[in-house]
DNA sequence: GCCAAAGTTGGGAGCGTTCCCAACTTTTGG
DNA sequence: CCAAAAGTTGGGAACGCTCCCAACTTTGGC
């Protein structure tokens, strides 16, 4: 191994007081119970307990009491003990199974993770994030998750097909898929964007305002979203349609780069694009402005996803938003509503995304 | 909210096989207990959880049946009883503090999730990934880290001065900052990467390859990084240095862009730039480009981080590599260390980053 | 062979909650 | 004012595991 390290224990430095008596000390600060809540407030475990659950059936002065003792104590609930007597965990695996390490540059994630975090705070749940990157760490998983512990699960789909899916079926965790789960569509509830109608939704406005031919730059065929995007721009222009149109992509910058160039080959004339994903289109710029063409006046481009990365291009492109956070909170609710045993069949959500006009179209 | 939704149960489908007779049915499936496998085994509950923990003191032959009957029954241990009965939770946060939802655009937190986890569960304990973007959140994360939830956090810095820190810092649970926390270099534990001994090293290779001028696009002098990287390169381009070769960036693309025109502007003459990130050193190519500069012929260009984007331009950057997986696998090292109780003074440990040739200088 | 030491095993006692039932108290309606 | 109904409270019994001690078994040295 290359690097070098170097480690040093601090020089011993003044703490700011905490009084804090090292190891020897008396009385070790044991953390407080429900019983030592329930001592000090003068009641028994089982009011404390209905306090802490919502305090109903117990008397106003009562409640009072208790929480006074609560804080006083600074006592808080021992999640184990909780778990272990409800008889669940208590936690939602968000599953993250991504061959390509190309999940943490997708701006999505984070937003998911985080609405995902604050509504389970919400009411006490943890959310415990999880990779598999390999067929191994997929086993793995597949174990983890078939094992019960935890209470469902809400997994990302990436990009192809997955084996994951089929491992999963034969067992009966709450799960719901975020995205379609291709050649699963029917075996699991999922939330999805509706990428046909919104890739029609795009590329109706961009064939609106541009005179000449209009091309695409796609993702990848094997994702549904792929697929969809490349349908809905099909349908939105209708009888133009020509292959020579249509470039191939894979999400990468690199490949919207490429896309543009061999579309501007084929088709000196272009003067719209409609490319799959923002990254791709700042891609694509590029490549348009090599060529000499001015955005929008000579091309006139659209995006998809509304990306961190649609702002940071010159013109800062037009595209579509989609509805992260209420796709986050719709397979939630699912989930809670297959753990809770509410529904049994599939359900399957399809959600609208927005046109933002910005500068590139 | 301007998004339709459509949603749908899905066609009552055949489900393939899978012996699950509905809710009706008899002996609903009980998760197998460590009573359960004792008594298929014909030993004692004692015993079987020996095996669990390791199998020491247990007799081969006995170890074999037991695990036999673990594999019949399917058993997997309760968490929450393990985590009950041991007095701790098994599980480790990973905090993400983080105003500006850069968080997920930088690569470098897929990887420390992924050697977090792959680590963790090497002793069956999880990742609780949690994140906090404004000040409400991270006081609920105060409290709930305090709270005694989790048996030790790893605390991503991302930009500025934290003041969740100072919050944490008159509490006792194990913590691991990732990154030099500024201002509290000596309060808390710490594993981060020597920025100014990389910058040094990269600044000096770029100077010995090019004839004249070098100049630098910094990131924000508020983060530790920032500050140490222009630092590096200043001692590395040693009395050529010149205010009038640095520019302030923020680590995005388009104050790279900005800062290498900016400093083209000042310096025609420019025929070295080094750019504190690789995000940054996109923009400044873009922007080198723009000026008619060729790259690396005219202007040589180095980046840092080795991210993903250093190999998304044209040409491809050369950078520096920062040993993420060994910081990851330091900090928790000491986590550990900290959480047994082996170590009470914080550490601090500084990893090496290394020079990653390509074709950009 | 014998005895001490080492290795192995069983099972009681928690760990800190929730759940639930029985007992008690208050409210309500006539 | 009384009885029934509704509301409130206490505490026993899990939940499923680990820890530990006492009892039992095997090993090893002389």
């Amino acid at each position: 191994m290359a690097t070098s390290d170097q480690r040093s224990a601090a020089p011993a430095q003044q703490r700011p007081a905490a009084g804090d008596a090292g190891s020897g000390s008396a009385a070790a600060a044991r953390r407080p119970t429900i019983e030592d809540v329930a001592r000090l407030a003068g009641v028994s475990r089982g009011t404390v307990s209905r306090v802490l659950n919502g305090g109903r059936n117990v008397r106003p002065a009562v409640l009072d009491t208790v929480n006074a003792a609560i804080d006083a104590l600074g006592y808080s609930v021992n999640q184990a003990a909780r778990n272990l007597a409800r008889g669940h965990t208590g936690s939602i695996a968000f599953v993250i199974s991504d061959r390509e390490e190309r999940l943490f540059e997708d701006p999505n994630f984070g937003l998911f993770v985080r609405v995902f975090s604050r509504q389970l705070r919400a009411n006490g749940r943890h959310l415990l994030m999880t990779t598999a990157q390999d067929e191994e760490e997929e086993n793995f998983l597949g174990d983890y998750l078939t094992l019960g512990h935890v209470d469902g699960a809400l997994l990302a789909l990436t990009h192809e097909r997955e084996p994951l899916l089929g491992r999963l079926l034969s067992n009966h965790l709450p799960l719901v898929v975020l995205g379609k789960p291709l050649g699963y569509e029917d075996a699991f509830s999922w939330v999805a964007i509706d990428d046909e109608k919104a890739a029609f939704t795009v590329v109706s406005y961009l064939a609106s305002r541009v005179g000449g031919p209009v091309g695409t730059v796609t993702g990848p065929m094997h994702t549904s979203s792929g697929r969809e995007r490349l349908e809905g721009y099909r349908r939105a222009i209708g009888d133009q349609f020509r292959t020579g149109l249509v470039a191939a992509g894979d999400w990468s910058l690199r490949s919207g780069r490429l896309g543009a160039q061999q579309l501007l080959d084929r088709n000196p004339e272009l003067r719209g694009l409609f490319v799959a994903s923002d990254l791709m289109a700042v891609g694509a710029i590029g490549a348009l402005r090599d060529a000499g063409r001015r955005i929008p006046q000579d091309v006139a481009v659209v995006g998809f996803d509304n990306s961190a990365a649609a702002t940071m291009v010159e013109p800062a492109l037009t595209t579509m938003r989609n509805p992260i956070e209420q796709t986050a909170l719709e397979a939630l609710q699912i989930l809670d509503d297959q753990i809770a045993g509410r529904v049994r069949q599939p359900v399957h959500v399809l959600l609208s995304s927005e046109l933002v006009e910005r500068g590139s179209a």
